[in-house]
DNA sequence: CTGAAAGCGCTTACAG
DNA sequence: CTGAAAGCGCTTACAG
């Protein structure tokens, strides 16, 4: 590797101050064209690469977002990622993403990394259990943070995330019209915003219907497809199978399809599925997978527009925006349905 | 925010020199135990957030490792990832990712960030097109590199990778074994070495069967799980219909399994599909997806280790390492096999 | 329109 | 075992 090339060789180069050289290459227009166009073209030959660290020890801006989700390969945090990063890009910030697989010491030593790298922002889908201190020692030293998916009771900051109890009644609804009267709830836990919304809506909905809950139809745990496979056996044991299931998610509900099938039981024949989020696959899957839009394009796009406005100056404010779900009907509960 | 706690606020608060400060926070030897534990503590209560981009400025190490892939939604990615990450977690060193989508321009800035920010070190799987120059520049520029997945000809750095012709071989002999006589390959491009291989290992195996190739057997494009659903109805509307198919991927045989299904035709039952990878969702699949493990963990440790490795100041190897496929049978080709 | 100088917060020889 | 001083490569008032 050759010398270094940093500002002061091209100043040099040129016999020009290194202060005239750092204005130059951000487009100053205190330095006269030609000079800039002599700079610029320096630069290009002698092969300068910025030094940002240098840059952001001086301004305190780093250009660095932080993106904190449960696991990027889950297509519901997946879809969330691909807006986020649009967004981003096109206002030029770097993303640093992070798994927490609900781990919060892997959160924490990733929101201790952004502190130290001097991060501009914070995007974060809290692991399980994050108490409300942990989004205040981000935002006392410097980082402010917007939540997504999930959100904490007290944080003092910005959170999008679906409107889980109404949406979760949608799906209820729909069956409970279609003349079911035995529905179960698979997967999903207490411990997250989420599992709890999605529960109160799955029992209001059947209240609504006037249906009286039975325990055995409530399966708690299953978050992803493998577990939502498993749960299948366990359903299929029960005494007096219910007619329906409404899932915690279509990753829940894709992998119980495959394993009803594997029972011999047919989704959307032999018994009603739905799922929720409308991940892309659910419309591929065979059957279709009736669910409920989740918005995830829109959590993303408004979680990084709203952390955009945050790094141009503007204050915290705690407040959750719940993004409206609407309900998709395909073939999995037998009824037809869009194509 | 609080006046900001650096290493001189301890260093004054304690009567010490920042110099002692650093150290000790570092377990130097070179300081006594007590002092270092009173300058701990001290940092500790003064809520002290350690600098590293003025620390990376002063060593030029920054700690920081850049993965770039295609997409990490992609569950043979993401699975790569996840053992990539395990192995730079145990080294602390953080990391960034980027997805590239093959768009050689967003991989390019990608490594332009990591050279910025003075990253140590760089792991790709190189878009489609990447020149072997664009891998040469990060290298003279001090960011060593480590290819995976996908390799380029001379680009004068270590690779990892499945062996892609040997593997798609397995696949092919599996079903002539079997008794097929007319097999397609769905999905893939020539514009990739994984592509290629795979192509390659499917005529081979024809070729070693006894088989003459067939150019309508040879469904070039797919490489996700929409587009190996949208091929299967090109595939039904063969006039001469092969009774097996290998796909270019797991995600292209389960988007396809969905299709034909949805088109009447029962794989496993009425057709023989094969995939490629053995992602974890392979076994749950219905019916469970016979297919070719492609090592991605091994892929990803091996990488994350060869990286650490030049880290450590080992020279660069133009070499690629190819990890053994192996055929993992399942019911998708009729054949009984696992449980 | 351009330059001289200070400073961002660390680490690293070098002294003592 | 601890301290004084230089320097990493930028940017930003301040002069001129």
């Amino acid at each position: 590797m050759a010398q270094k090339v940093k500002l002061s060789t091209i100043a040099e180069a040129l016999g020009l101050s290194t202060a005239t050289v750092s204005l130059a290459l951000r487009d100053s227009p205190l330095v006269a064209d030609v000079t800039r166009e002599r700079i610029k073209e320096a630069a290009r030959e002698l092969g300068y690469i910025y030094n940002r660290r240098a840059a952001s020890l001086r301004t305190s801006r780093s250009g660095i977002v932080g993106v904190c989700v449960h696991d990027v390969m889950n297509p519901f945090y997946g879809e969330i990622l691909r807006s986020i990063e649009s967004e981003l890009d096109r206002n030029r910030q770097t993303f640093i993403l992070c798994n927490h697989h609900d781990d919060l010491s892997k959160q924490r030593a990733f929101v201790d990394t952004l502190l130290q790298l001097g991060a501009d922002g914070l995007i974060l889908s809290p692991a399980l259990g994050t108490p409300a201190a942990d989004i205040g020692l981000a935002e006392e030293n410097g980082l402010p943070a917007i939540l997504i998916a999930r959100t904490i009771e007290g944080a003092g900051v910005h959170g999008f995330r679906g409107d889980d109890a109404y949406g979760m009644g949608l799906a209820v609804d729909h069956l409970v019209s279609l003349g079911h009267r035995s529905i179960a709830m698979i997967g999903g836990t207490r411990a997250t915003s989420t599992g709890r919304e999605r529960e109160a809506g799955y029992l209001a909905g059947l209240a609504r219907g006037g249906i009286a809950f039975r325990t055995e139809w409530r399966m708690e745990g299953p978050r992803d497809r493998h577990s939502g496979f498993d749960s299948a056996a366990a359903f299929l044991a029960l005494a007096e199978r219910p007619t329906a299931i409404v899932c915690f998610s279509d990753l829940v509900a894709l992998g119980l399809m495959y394993g009803l099938a594997r029972g011999g039981v047919r989704p959307g024949i032999d018994i009603a599925v739905v799922g929720y989020d409308d991940i892309e696959e659910a419309g591929i899957a065979t059957p279709p997978l009736t669910t409920v839009s989740n918005g995830q394009s829109e959590v993303g796009e408004r979680a990084a527009t709203a952390l955009l406005e945050r790094l141009a100056g503007m204050p915290a404010m705690e407040h959750t925006t719940l993004i409206r779900p609407e309900l998709k009907v395909r073939q999995s509960c037998g009824s037809g349905g869009e194509e």
